[in-house]
DNA sequence: TATGAATGAGTGTTCATTCAT
DNA sequence: GATGAATGAACACTCATTCAT
């Protein structure tokens, strides 16, 4: 039994290497362009052996997007919303963003493939993504739903458009952030601009 | 010389078919799925004859991507930008944005193809799409710009960020309008959230 | 009538053009490489008006290649075979060799693409350049054959085999001629050597 | 280890047999008119099998020129060049000529596709062919030039004039015997006559 | 008669996927 | 389990040829 699960443990470890080397390859050259023989290179494997992990290169395309969206999932409801004034409602949106970028610069690949191809390769696939989209929406919704309970936020905001508007500039910021040549500046620079704008807005007082 | 015109007009007729065709067919499939030959078919005409009008697939394919961020681009700075009062700046940003809306609707499939294929389909046109979103960027900068000298504006707006932001937003109103079922509806919820949203921010008063 | 013997010749002119265009791109490109097109171009006319005096790519090929062995045909046969002396038979030899050579550098790519692809682009084709070298071996044929009679050349020689290898190397002197830096010098090479060679033979005496 | 043997064994193995069959078809039909599919089709193997082996069509065209021509080298240097009176030159020549013009029977196709297609199939390769030339050419002179010192050839003889001519001579000599009904009758003729014209002349004493 | 727009058969090449070893 | 040799569907692109004008 020790040893079945020794096994169990190098095939899941296999799987994950080779989940982390489609991203990195996908992140590259795009899905069409990447080739499962480059990402079994990549790991200096066969790559017959990624047909015994991954039931297609679809699958293996929509795992490595489903995993890279359930981090993104974990930090955005990682912080309980429990926020009691507008200040600390506000402290959160920033520690929330803050997260969320370092997460992008962190998983460069990931990211650089989430926003890339989020606009799904085929048709077939776009069903999945506008789903994920939804899902993260649900989030922000929720959340901007507990601000308007609380009052910090208008009372007559359309949340599902203000979600998807927020949700839009966020990743909006990704896409600078990793564009970028001083990532940390553009870091700071979204973080610091923002949170503002969307609470406060643009006009001036 | 009569005969030449009409020759060339029904050159420059052909050659908008096929662009338009294009279209259809690169927003329905997606640019790796298009085949030259399914555009060909919706004209009934042999796939040989796109080559005499495009150098070849991805020709095409950038050929309407140009063309439609012209259309977009003239939509941008057909309103002049001279806005007195912050109510009047308010109700430009309507105007322009009802224009683009009514595009987005009117040209459903090029705009299904601009927002999906925008982050670009390979590495090689990378530059391209970022170019184009780096020239709208620059496009609403100028708009912004103008907000903050006559003093609509908070003056210590980050203008990159927010130019990068409100873009954003506006194309993913665009993207939610397409998908939606009700599109007049989402087209008057976005038009009427997002201005305000991003002039007042959320924050109650 | 007049007016009918005009375009008559006109015609004939135009074909005559086709024809030296023709030898220009397929002496260049080879004739799979070679595009009708690129003929028509030359003379800058439509290409569908090379169908007008050819019936095809293969045709027009054809007839270059036959007018080609005409004109090789003619400059072996204009100099009567009467010569009464071996000094004589060399010497006509060697006006015969000149005035082939002197064609070659002339009618440079006639030749070019003659020597280069005689061998036939096609198994069909290939019986008529077969027929074609067994021609002009027949003419070479006789003339060696004369010389036998006359008591010049040996009678024991193999007359077929001797035509085909006098063939041969009268060729490939026009081969080498054309790839040489200074044809001039390569002609006056080859014309004195070769007759030397073939008739006293090269072993020292 | 001995696993890795036999498999690199069965590849090269396949490598051989593809060659071989790519040498039938280029001889059959031509450079041009050959289709990798063809090939593959001998083999009755996968047409993408071909693409394992060689990058593409004319790098196999290519391997299989280079492949024919190290054997002709082969023969050509097999005979040590000793000969110490013009009888064992000229019975040298004999054997050697022997040897090739077996050769050639014997591998009918590859001699075809080589006597055909020495006249590159595009000026890419023209240079290759070239080249292949003058290799053969500067056997020849560095033989005949041996002759030259031992004084069996004349001394004023023109090395180059001579290398070449002699090898068109031979060439032509292939030529016949793959074209010749009977081919051992035409063999033995050019043994017979080429090496006495070209030693003793043509003509009479 | 000349033109060149239109055509589509034809082919080299790629690469995801399978499966014998 | 792992491998990589083999496969062949799929597709962009070319160019000789036709024919309406």
């Amino acid at each position: 039994m020790g040893a079945k699960k020794q096994t169990q443990q190098r095939l899941d470890a296999r799987r994950a290497q080779i989940l982390a080397a489609a991203t990195q390859v996908f992140a590259r050259r795009g899905y069409a362009l990447a080739q499962v023989a480059d990402i079994a290179a990549v790991l200096k494997i066969g790559h017959g052996t990624v047909y015994r992990y991954f039931k297609d290169k679809r699958a293996l395309f929509e795992e490595v997007v489903q995993h890279g969206l359930m981090r993104v999932g974990a930090i955005l409801t990682e912080d309980a919303p429990g926020a009691e004034t507008l200040e600390a409602y506000r402290e959160q949106m920033g520690r929330i963003g803050a997260r969320l970028y370092t997460l992008v610069t962190t998983e460069d690949a990931l990211f650089t493939l989430l926003l890339r191809e989020t606009q799904a390769p085929d048709p077939d696939a776009a069903e999945n993504m506008e789903a994920a989209q939804a899902m993260l929406a649900q989030f922000t919704k929720a959340y901007l739903s507990h601000g308007v309970e609380r009052g910090f936020l208008r009372a007559d905001l359309d949340l599902d458009v203000a979600a998807y508007a927020f949700n839009a500039t966020t990743f909006e910021g990704a896409r600078r952030i990793l564009a970028a040549k001083d990532r940390e500046a553009a870091k700071a620079a979204w973080l610091h601009t923002v949170p503002a704008m969307l609470l406060q807005g643009m006009a001036a007082r």
